[in-house]
DNA sequence: TGTACATCAGTGAACGCGCGTTCACTGATGTAC
DNA sequence: TGTACATCAGTGAACGCGCGTTCACTGATGTAC
């Protein structure tokens, strides 16, 4: 859309320099925009301003692209939910800040499929092909993805004796399912139309119920 | 891909008789083999035995004919809801009945999920389009579509004295949250190697987790 | 009961679309001597 | 320090694909007289 009107950056160089990196990030921009069916391997190299088969040097497919991108919007997740446990306060007694820690590793999670709705979607593209990317492009600043950052701070509530150990037990689907089904919901689906304030009120619930049933 | 190999069925009419409902029938099939993104418009017509083009006899677009099996999809789900509603005791003291049916609810919606993943994707698809499609056709037997048989659990909850009004209020979405990303997770997401068996234990114990933290 | 006719469901042919991907190429760059 | 050369990043042109949708049509059906 925009790239027909505006024209590709233009090059003074033969070579990119570094077309690898500006198609990922002109995916990842794709993916902001419009999700993960927007990832278009023609309309990336259109952006980095080069023909459409230069993509083929650095991607083996449109679907190795994806996942690329896919891993990106992990890690900016996993980054989101560690800026919500930075803002614990550490000093805290271990059972006040472990229950503290999965809220806030909830609340990052709804934080970042309400602003980032196109990113959040990637993240949880459905990958058909068995490539595999390295665990380290999905992991946030501190070297967990989302779903380690969500069993730590559930073992940190078992380790305060906030949960036995058979309620400790397969809890991360039952948190994990009740956020990502608030964020479903209200990105793509039934409750679309949620203002923030709304989306707010309901995440805060949703988290005070998982705390206290699980 | 079948119909390539498969010619379509033949006509001894040159009417087709009820083009809409098999076309309509037609693209239910292709979502529950594929999903929304699988119901297409020619193939459609292929199954029917019909020139492209006919479809727009009885549809106005492709995306309408989306709509009209994203209707079904959500009326089948119902009906789901309601066959797990339908084996209660309807003699239990009130409490028990209101508890029982909404974990009925909840049972119904993750089993229709795994059983019909496509047919579950469809019903939850975006559709961009300001098309509108009568209440009727997204109900169950009982008339109720799926929110509105969730809030009738809820209401009897709270008609038991087992919610207070402050909880009672949005306690829809924070139920229907739970169980719709669950069903995410396992239809299309990380949680997709599930095991029916896991699938069993992860469902009632986040059943379990929502009855205690409502 | 028989005939003329309007209706409109389905036909036949064709479009433009943008996509992912393949092929044989060219020419800038870095390295070995 | 200068030159020859291999490498391989990006070019240019083209493909087949199936899709949704439009157009002008034909001929079966039901109705009015």
């Amino acid at each position: 859309m925009t790239s027909a009107v505006t024209p590709p950056a233009s090059r003074s160089t033969y070579r990119h320099g570094d077309l690898r990196r500006a198609l990922l990030e002109a995916g990842i921009e794709l993916a902001r925009q419009g999700g993960p069916s927007a990832i278009v391997l023609r309309e990336a190299t259109r952006r980095a301003g080069v023909v459409p088969n230069a993509a083929y040097r650095h991607f083996a497919s449109r679907e190795d692209l994806l996942l690329a991108v896919r891993a990106a919007a992990l890690s900016a997740l996993a980054s989101a939910m560690e800026t919500e446990l930075d803002k614990l306060d550490g000093k805290s007694p271990p059972a006040d800040y472990a229950r503290a820690s999965l809220r806030a590793v909830g609340a990052g999670y709804l934080r970042f499929a309400w602003q980032e709705p196109g990113l959040f979607r990637t993240a949880f593209a459905p990958a058909d092909g068995p490539l595999k990317v390295p665990d380290a492009d999905k992991a946030g600043r501190s070297g967990l993805d989302p779903f380690q950052l969500l069993s730590a701070a559930l073992d940190r509530m078992a380790a305060a004796g906030l949960l036995t150990p058979e309620r400790r037990f397969a809890a991360e689907y039952l948190a994990w399912s009740s956020v990502h089904g608030l964020a479903m919901l209200v990105i793509d689906g039934p409750l679309r139309s949620f203002s923030a304030a709304q989306m707010e009120v309901v995440g805060q619930r949703l988290l005070e119920m998982v705390e206290k049933g699980l």
